[in-house]
DNA sequence: TCTGGGGTCCTAGGACCC
DNA sequence: TCTGGGGTCCTAGGACCC
């Protein structure tokens, strides 16, 4: 008989977290930062992430930046500077890779890596393993990680989670309910406000005067333990799953490998302060149009579906949306249809603070390969000034050429912000690296491309 | 949580068809 | 004209995540 593993890892699924990421790069990149109260978040008005020091000091996420200083005089508040969480992103992975191929990359400061199976080539045990990529992470990154192995996604984030910063630790099978019985049902990801007071009122009312009173938090474990019938009964498929996975089922795969089947690509930008100009806020929405287009090439996308918006000051949403027959890719094409449209969602006198475009549909397919009559040579043409203008973008810097419906947006900016966002991490390098210099040949020779649009 | 930006998945319900 | 049942496709909106 084979010798079967022992069955605290049927799988071994590790969870990898950075503590307080945004602010411990800053740190790692200027290391006389360390030990003191940074905050990130400067272009924002409000904290994104702040170091273990100012944590301690009452600093909390989204509290605004007044309030800050007000609590922490000499506080390090710093704009976001995503390139180089990217780059720390990029070697957090590797540094995880050495021990399986089977990583996958969750957001900037999160992965899960697959270990099952690697004892034998990796020379050591799942909990050798997890301690040595955490040794790692730490010695090598300079800053600290918070690391969960068990047996599934959901019980690696709550091992992850269960100790921060700079935590290890480890939930076999057998020790899941342990945990679980200590855990509020809310922390548990994918349980969110709407679905823990619904089962707040489902399981919490049955023992409203109870001993321990009414105050009492239904646990993780409470969940666990219902019968799957009754899940089924009372929570839609994702719940159903997150309750399998509590009770040690492995349900959720990861998913490996690089990205590029999205499903929809979207770019919002706010400005300060909020503008009643109606030719203001069209060039910030071409301006999205364009940014949303520049990822759509990158991934060799067409979209043959998009929604615009326009954001009030009493934060009310305005938009609606756009059909066509043919996939596309051209941002001039986007914005010709969101300006014929534009009327129907603009009101005059109207205060907004922001605009955003939806590119929905998204498939590889051309609209060129459709065209009968003649106009797949303009299609051609279009598309070889648009690569041309994405050589130019990576040599100088993003919107170096950029649509004339963009000019005010780009040449007034109302407000700068840091730059690219938390999904654009999977950037070569090498466009990352003229990144810094192309914000000021951007200044030097920034060409409206005035001659694309009417 | 007085509110930034980018995503995914699921469900209910309407339209339409046989 | 009314009634029955079933299927597919699409969309809006909810919920959740980092």
């Amino acid at each position: 008989m084979p010798i079967l593993s022992h069955h605290s890892f049927p799988r071994a699924i590790l969870h990898v977290d950075g503590d307080s990421f945004f602010a411990s790069c800053e740190v790692a990149k200027n290391p006389a930062l360390r030990g003191k109260c940074v905050v990130t978040g400067k272009e924002r008005g409000i904290a994104s992430s702040m170091s273990y020091e100012a944590k301690a000091r009452g600093v909390t996420r989204a509290m605004r930046l007044s309030e800050i200083r007000k609590l922490i005089p000499e506080v390090i508040i710093l704009p976001s500077d995503y390139e180089t969480y990217s780059l720390y992103s990029q070697r957090m992975y590797e540094i995880v890779r050495r021990y399986t191929e089977d990583i996958e990359e969750y957001s900037i400061d999160e992965c899960f890596a697959d270990l099952t199976g690697m004892r034998r080539p990796n020379k050591m045990s799942y909990e050798q393993m997890a301690m040595k990529v955490k040794h790692e992470l730490d010695g090598e990154l300079g800053m600290t990680f918070s690391v969960g192995l068990s047996v599934n996604k959901v019980m690696a984030k709550v091992a992850s989670k269960w100790r921060k910063p700079s935590g290890l630790t480890i939930i076999p099978g057998y020790n899941m309910h342990l945990y679980l019985a200590k855990l509020p049902v809310e922390k548990v990801w994918g349980i969110g406000p709407q679905t823990s007071a619904y089962i707040q009122k489902l399981l919490g009312s049955a023992r409203v005067g109870s001993a321990r009173g009414r105050a009492e938090s239904v646990t993780a474990l409470e969940f666990a333990t219902r019968d799957p019938e009754w899940v089924k009964a009372h929570f839609s498929k994702p719940f159903q799953e997150i309750h399998r996975e509590l009770n040690g089922s492995f349900v959720y795969p990861l998913v490996v490998g690089e990205k590029h089947d999205y499903a929809s690509i979207s770019k919002t930008r706010t400005f300060t302060p909020p503008s009643k100009d109606r030719e203001f806020v069209f060039a910030q929405l071409s301006k999205n149009i364009e940014n949303a287009c520049i990822k759509l090439r990158r991934h060799g996308l067409f979209t043959k579906r998009f929604a615009f918006f326009l954001k009030t000051q009493e934060f009310r949403y305005a938009g609606l949306e756009i059909k066509l027959s043919q996939a596309i890719s051209v941002p001039q094409e986007i914005v010709r249809n969101v300006r014929e449209r534009f009327a129907e969602v603009w009101r005059d006198g109207g205060l907004y603070r922001a605009t955003g475009i939806v590119l929905m549909d998204l498939s590889n397919k051309n609209a060129s390969t459709m065209d009968l009559f003649g106009d797949s040579l303009k299609v051609e043409k279009v598309q070889a000034v648009l690569s041309a203008v994405d050589a130019v973008d990576a040599k100088f810097g993003k919107h170096t050429v950029f649509l004339g419906s963009s000019f005010r947006a780009i040449k007034e900016p109302a407000h700068q912000d840091g730059g690219f966002g938390h999904n654009d991490r999977g950037e070569a390098s090498e466009r990352r690296k003229n990144l810094l210099k192309g914000e000021n040949a951007r200044q030097r020779l920034g060409l409206p491309f005035l001659g694309m649009v009417r």
